[in-house]
DNA sequence: CAAACACATGAATAAATGTTCATATGTTTG
DNA sequence: CAAACATATGAACATTTATTCATGTGTTTG
């Protein structure tokens, strides 16, 4: 009878008052929809090497599309489709300096949320 | 004759001396391989909607897997395999109890993390 | 203004990812 | 110990993603 998707059946794990409760409080304290995408949206832009190297290169120095790609190794043409993807995260920005765009970081919250993931890694 | 791949070709923005100084300095100061794996494979674990929907339900309270699901209205089987993912980030931890397994953060770098990345889209 | 340069972008492809379904593992209860 | 419960996991599938190749856009230079 092709039933209705159970999420995890009505009685879940016995004690259903306390557990209601619980999942109730929880889900109050949750962002909202739109919050939560661009959360996750914000942390996909850390979650490539190609793009981490990229915004370490940015640390250093600001610098162009050419010489990131000869840093890492790369096509200009990889490069350049990383850059919009760092760019539409809100994470870095580019200016034209005569025939080459000069990429920078947008913020200090690039530092610091890779900080805190050093941290994590080297705990 | 299907050259070498050409990553940014010699002469890149003119000024060779001035760029390659600018790679080379930038280059010294880039972690190692290992390292910038292991920071893209810790963020990867931040870049999915139903994993901060996770670890937000468990800044609020311990909880097991049953919850969790009926919590985010999802399956069982789809949130044991995103509970796997973020096991192995480093980022949660279970215990048992009886029948069921609790699951907590593992440390206080994932609320700073989600934090930083909160600041950063309310920017 | 034509050629050269620096960068951006669309289409194509291979690889990675998230969810589902079916089933296996481990625990408690009668 | 058999049945019920809570969770884990492998295979399959659809979707997303990263890179390449070819080409387009915008700027400078002769």
């Amino acid at each position: 009878m092709k039933a209705e998707r159970m999420y995890a059946a009505a009685p879940c794990c016995e004690e259903q008052e306390v557990h209601a409760d619980k999942v109730k409080f929880v889900n109050e304290n949750m962002p909202s929809e739109g919050e939560l995408y661009d959360l996750a949206e914000l942390f996909k832009a850390f979650g490539d090497s190609t793009r981490i190297r990229i915004l370490f290169a940015l640390f250093e120095a600001d610098i162009c599309v050419c010489d990131l790609a000869e840093t890492l190794s790369m096509t200009q043409s990889a490069i350049s489709h990383q850059l919009r993807l760092l760019k539409q995260a809100g994470l870095v920005n580019g200016r034209r300096e005569g025939k080459q765009i000069i990429y920078y970081l947008a913020d200090d919250h690039v530092r610091t949320i890779i900080s805190m993931g050093l941290e994590h890694i080297n705990e």
